[in-house]
RNA sequence: GGUUCCGUAGCUCAGUUGGAUAGAGCAACAGCCUUCUAAGCUGUGGGUCUUGGGUUCGAAUCCCAACGGAAUCACCA
């Protein structure tokens, strides 16, 4: 039981008592008291007075009066302008301490059985992945973590946007100016080879435009008349047509993408359960059309294409099937939510997508609960914002983006000068230093990006890059090294700290408490997070601790304070934080070092 | 034009069922390493929470309007 309900249990008796009216736990607000008051938990009187038909500090008064009285555990209080602070005795806090203390699960919710599908990264495969990608992948990863955590089933999975005209677009290219070219010819990755070929395309492209219009014609239509774009539709019939020449080229250079997309995954510490491509899913969600036909969900217009009408709910009319027969993207949206719902008996999906796609997501829900399906309600956009730079957009075309492999490895080199010039890894193999800097630049990296809230756009500095001190992924870590290096000397001591051999009568000092609260709120953090599928909250939680912590640490003395009880009761806590900072940035999708 | 989202310190961001004097980090300035890791700690300055109404004991938070910004409304994906 939380400290929180027990209070609000509590006073519901103190109510009754007073008053001699009923109310429910859940009317009783209390919170963590702030900083500047005196007290552990505030319950705030103002809803209460039209049952007590007193003053606010009247009620607080008598409520605060009935529970110290009849409550052990509550050892007095204060009423500040209609706020009762209350303080829990020593004896509260300590037993508190040693349940969050002892359990190894502390944190990890129950188990809801539910199956949870999270779809998200779901790359091109015509250019590498970048900064706007590595938002996507991370929130993706760190919320299928976080759902994990709240005691669901997670299969990870991703949709590989592997056919259509993008990647002709690099295949004609690639045909027009790098014939020959491989991976291991230009000794490029892959997905960079294959994004230059989409570059060169739209350098193909403007050059043909260009004399198309100085030959008159405009420019619309120059976009569509280019040779250049009538070959690249020419080539995607071919595709579907199965041609021969066509898909061989296709599968090579799609190999050169998914070897750098490899690449980039594992230099994330990202994998999937389960990897769909397009070419394998573009067919489906034709015979929920029929479905839709048939339940009146959907109209065939004279022309024969066919609609869903969603003007009803606010929305516009949204095509699902062209009048030449073929499906548009929303169509094989429909039949793989279909397909993925029933094959793995999903109670729900996430699909972390840009906000961008709100509209799409709004529609493609509503159009499901059309065709009956239930679980349609089940289906959760995580809609995040773009990446911008100072100077707006990122935008592939005018080479501002901000590349994925260049920025981890930015960050790999910034995370690897720091820690040289502050000299603490000495003794470390090069080996294990390679590791820790990856750690640190990895850390600095998604702390940065998930700490923001997911719905917001965010704002990314090349020149400022990523900081590694203050609000940070590192800050985090270096707050564990600390408390390792500390728990490390007490082993060296031969000093053990178990919950069992703290003596009774340890008293926690106020600071203490307040990290002992801070603790307490963890594992409701979690629930809280994954409800909102905000990992933010998470980033947010395990930097107030890890502040708290360091505060903390400036000045109490742990190894060498000479009370044993003191000793060992801080070697517990601070063990006990080191070990929610780990269960916490896990979520997030980071590790600790023991030392930096 | 319709719909949706956003507007908090110079900058980047917290602030979640409406609660006390709106908080952090960065940047600036002033301190703290002979003492458990200074990637740290302490302090100073910095705010019309875009604006104007409303709801109420109480509003950054809820409602309405205006202003500013973004996304979207394809027989594209």
């Amino acid at each position: 039981m939380t400290p929180e309900s027990f209070i609000a249990g509590k006073a519901v008796l103190a109510i009754k008592d007073l008053y001699n009216t009923d109310v429910q736990p859940s009317d009783i607000q209390v919170q963590v008291t702030r900083k500047e008051f005196e007290g552990d938990y505030t319950l705030v009187v103002f809803p209460l007075l039209r049952i007590s038909h007193s003053s606010p500090d009247a009620t607080g008064k008598a409520i605060g009066d009935w529970l110290t009285t009849n409550v052990p555990e509550i050892s007095g209080f204060n009423v500040v302008k209609g706020f009762l602070n209350i303080s829990l005795s020593q004896l509260w806090w300590n037993e508190l301490f040693s349940e969050i203390a002892s359990d190894p699960d502390f944190g990890v919710l129950p188990s809801t059985g539910r199956n949870i599908m999270v779809e998200f990264s779901s790359p091109n495969t015509n250019k590498p992945l970048h900064l706007g990608h590595i938002r996507n992948n991370l929130l993706g990863d760190s919320v299928s973590r976080l759902l994990k955590a709240s005691g669901n089933n997670v299969i990870k999975v991703t949709l590989v946007n592997d056919r259509g005209v993008h990647i002709c677009k690099s295949m004609y290219a690639w045909q027009k100016s790098f014939a020959g070219a491989t991976p291991e010819s230009t000794g490029k990755k892959g997905d960079h080879l294959v994004g230059d070929c989409y570059v060169e395309f739209n350098n193909i492209l403007t050059r043909e435009v260009k004399e198309l219009v100085a030959a008159g014609m405009d420019e619309e239509t120059a976009k569509k008349e280019a040779p250049c774009m009538k070959a690249v539709h020419e080539m995607l019939v071919k595709w579907e047509e199965g041609d021969k020449e066509v898909r061989d080229l296709w599968a090579m250079m799609n190999g050169w993408v998914f070897d750098g997309f490899d690449q980039t995954y594992k230099a994330l510490g990202i994998s999937f359960d389960k990897v769909y491509y397009e070419h394998d899913t573009y067919l489906l969600g034709k015979e929920l059309v029929q479905k839709g036909l048939e339940n009146g969900a959907f109209v065939r217009d004279p022309d024969g294409s066919v609609w869903c009408d969603l003007t009803a709910d606010g929305l516009d009319r949204k095509l699902v099937l062209r009048s030449d027969g073929t499906s548009v993207y929303i169509t094989q949206d429909l039949g793989t939510a279909e397909r993925r719902f029933s094959e793995d008996s999903l109670d729900s999906h996430v699909y972390v997508v840009g906000d961008e796609q709100n509209y799409h997501f709004a529609v493609l829900k509503l159009i499901l609960k059309k065709l009956g399906f239930e679980w349609a309600d089940r289906i959760y956009h995580l809609s995040y914002g773009m990446v911008e730079l100072p100077e707006g957009k990122m935008k592939s075309r005018e080479g501002t983006v901000v590349d994925a492999d260049d920025l981890i490895e930015k960050m790999y080199e910034e995370a690897k000068a720091t820690s040289e010039e502050s000299g603490k890894l000495e003794g470390l193999s090069d080996e294990e230093k390679e590791k820790l800097y990856r750690m640190i630049g990895l850390g600095a990296l998604k702390y940065f990006i998930i700490k923001v809230d997911p719905k917001r756009k965010m704002l990314f500095n090349p020149k400022e890059s990523i900081d590694f001190n203050g609000n940070t992924g590192p800050f985090i870590q270096y707050t564990h090294a600390r408390i390792c290096s500390i728990l490390r000397k007490a082993e060296e001591r031969g000093l053990m700290h178990t919950v069992a051999e703290i003596p009774a009568g340890v008293e926690l000092s106020p600071k203490e408490i307040r990290l002992v609260k801070l603790l307490n709120g963890y594992p409701q953090k979690v629930a809280e997070s994954a409800a909102a599928l905000s990992p933010a909250l998470i980033a947010n939680y395990a930097y107030e601790l890890a502040k708290e912590f360091n505060q903390y640490y400036h000045d109490t003395p742990i190894l060498r304070e000479e009370d044993a009880g003191l000793l060992k009761m801080r070697l517990v806590l601070i063990s006990t934080l080191a070990a929610v900072l780990e269960k916490a940035t896990d979520i997030l999708g980071f590790s600790l070092p023991d030392r930096m």
